[in-house]
DNA sequence: ATGAAAGCGCTAACAG
DNA sequence: CTGTTAGCGCTTTCAT
């Protein structure tokens, strides 16, 4: 592998202005640089990131830590991080945690250890794991789910206020027995769908249950054993708001299978616009979240703190927005 | 940030011994191994990575290349490659080339410069690419999508045997004018996947025309185009095979839009098991990739060429199963 | 504008 | 078993 020496001695320059001259430094006369970027072609140079880092001791590069990677949600997430990220030049690395709390801890460590320029997290655990990037003035942006007690950088969706609003559809729609499935406690997006949705319950004066809620985790089989459980009961539910995409499969699934029709007996609104929802027999309403724009807005704050670490924190929420489709229409 | 040499200067010892005890090796005293990690914790210490890397030459580090982190087709082969890499300590950076050659190019060149240990990618671009890993003695093993010319390790669905059955299974369900609607030229597995079905029509001596193909990105907007061109013809398919899931979706919009029913006017058998497949109506008949089990195969090949780079290139072909529901069967 | 030389933090010879 | 030391490849003073 040929070394910045290897393109001097070719080029008949020092290191120095091997260095100055592949990095654009204006100070080098515009015929050397020619010829040593010649030089650099023909040896088919490469520069070798680790040393160019520790001798910056930094890396163009930010980690994206996020909760679960076969979610589209995130993925449009990554999207808009990447999209924002290398219009300036740098690379973004996927790290997916996979809602565990270990995972992320490893992959902040990680990030840490490679001196990334930042990191962008779904947190999944504890304000802790993050408190290690503070520590090390790792500049981070939280998004999706906020860090308590840290005053970080964040990027939301005001997830309860579409979680009341999406439950106060499905109350002015007629359904008497609205129930929700949401996400594990703990996580701050399932808390604050279920609390949307009390929310909209108290504002109605109707009385909420516990009957009537369920808490799993974000995923298909989670929500499937949920809404099984739920149609078991003396009193069913006859709508249901179901916190993520995945969720929403399962209790498809589940309705299916008990022979309940979806939209007819059973009113449902489920978060995120998945391409499919509108395909499903009834075509779902959803609450869809903008996702991409998170990404993106994240990317920006995470740039703006690796220019100026001493910006004051910010919080940005972003409205998500009821897509009315027949599932969560009464017949 | 506290370096060996703090760590050394704390436990009492010198840098090479904190480093051969935070390294695990062997020859050194349990007592002072303890004093040295006792040491390291209290001061946070974190190696610095690009100094190890840099020192070592090389990066536990596996770079994947795909080509489209909204495909849920390749983040299942994510998932895959990132429990066989975490398992004997490798971290995985995924990079999305968006079916882009250039961007592939350019993650290929940040692979090189960060001296990862190995890329796996399902190349976008032509052999070429790859060639440059090729030429620096990096491991890499191309996944989904052969490289021509290259011999490398490659791990593949038998695609065109699987569009054959999925053909022929539209055939024998008497379906008389079947269409396809495939991903763009020159991407190996769109071919495939119209070789396959050209060749059960040829098995069924029906005459194979142009006008019912249509090839466009594997995307939902290119496959939803598509099929309202098929649909606008004079001689409209009643049948149609579908190369991927997002493809489907813009299929099932164009059916929808057009009044057409799914499964009664137009048999359909689409590529890739989506959690969602079975949950429209008609539930789709699918031909289900082993992706998990894709990623799998390619990071063990990836791990064990690192570890040996005189091995023989090897191909390795994975089954794809017909999985049947009502989209492919006639009322 | 260019070169010489130091040094980022770590690991691996080599000595002891 | 432990310490001393060199050097990975790059960028960046400092000097010219």
């Amino acid at each position: 592998m040929p070394t910045v020496s290897d393109v001097a001695a070719r080029a008949g320059v020092s290191t120095a202005t091997v260095s100055r001259a592949l990095n654009g430094k204006p100070t080098v006369d515009p015929d050397l640089a020619a010829r040593v970027r010649q030089a650099a072609d023909e040896l088919g140079y490469q520069p070798n990131g680790p040393a160019r880092n520790l001798r910056r001791q930094e890396a163009a590069v930010v980690a994206l830590i996020i909760s679960d990677v076969e979610n589209p949600f995130f993925t449009a997430i990554a999207r808009g991080v990447e999209d924002v990220a290398h219009e300036v030049g740098y690379s973004v690395v996927l790290c997916n945690s996979d809602e565990s709390a270990e995972k992320e801890r490893r992959y902040v460590d990680i990030a840490i250890q490679e001196r990334v320029a930042g990191v962008i997290l779904s947190p999944s655990g504890p304000a802790s794991t993050v408190a290690k990037l503070a520590a090390r003035g790792t500049a981070y942006v939280a998004v999706d789910r906020p860090l308590p007690g840290q005053d970080s950088d964040v990027v939301l969706v005001d997830t309860r206020l579409a979680a009341r609003e999406a439950t106060a559809h499905l109350i002015a729609q007629g359904y008497e027995q609205v129930g929700c499935i949401t996400g594990p406690v703990g996580v701050r997006t399932a808390d604050d769908r279920l609390a949307g949705y009390r929310d909209a319950l108290k504002a109605a004066r109707r009385r909420s249950t516990p009957k009537l809620v369920r808490r799993t985790e974000y995923k298909s089989a989670g929500a499937h054993r949920a809404a099984l459980d739920l149609l078991s009961q003396a009193e069913t539910p006859d709508a249901l708001l179901i916190a993520n995409s995945a969720m929403a499969v399962g209790v498809l699934q589940a309705l299916q299978e008990r022979g309940v029709r979806a939209g007819r007996d059973v009113g449902l609104v489920t978060f995120d616009d998945a391409p499919w929802a509108a395909l499903v027999d009834p075509p779902l309403t959803v609450v869809a979240q903008p996702a991409y724009e998170l990404g993106a807005v994240a990317a920006r704050l995470l740039l703006a703190r690796i220019a100026d670490p001493t910006r004051p924190a910010t919080t940005t929420t972003l409205a998500a927005r009821l897509t009315e489709r027949a599932s969560s229409h009464r017949h």
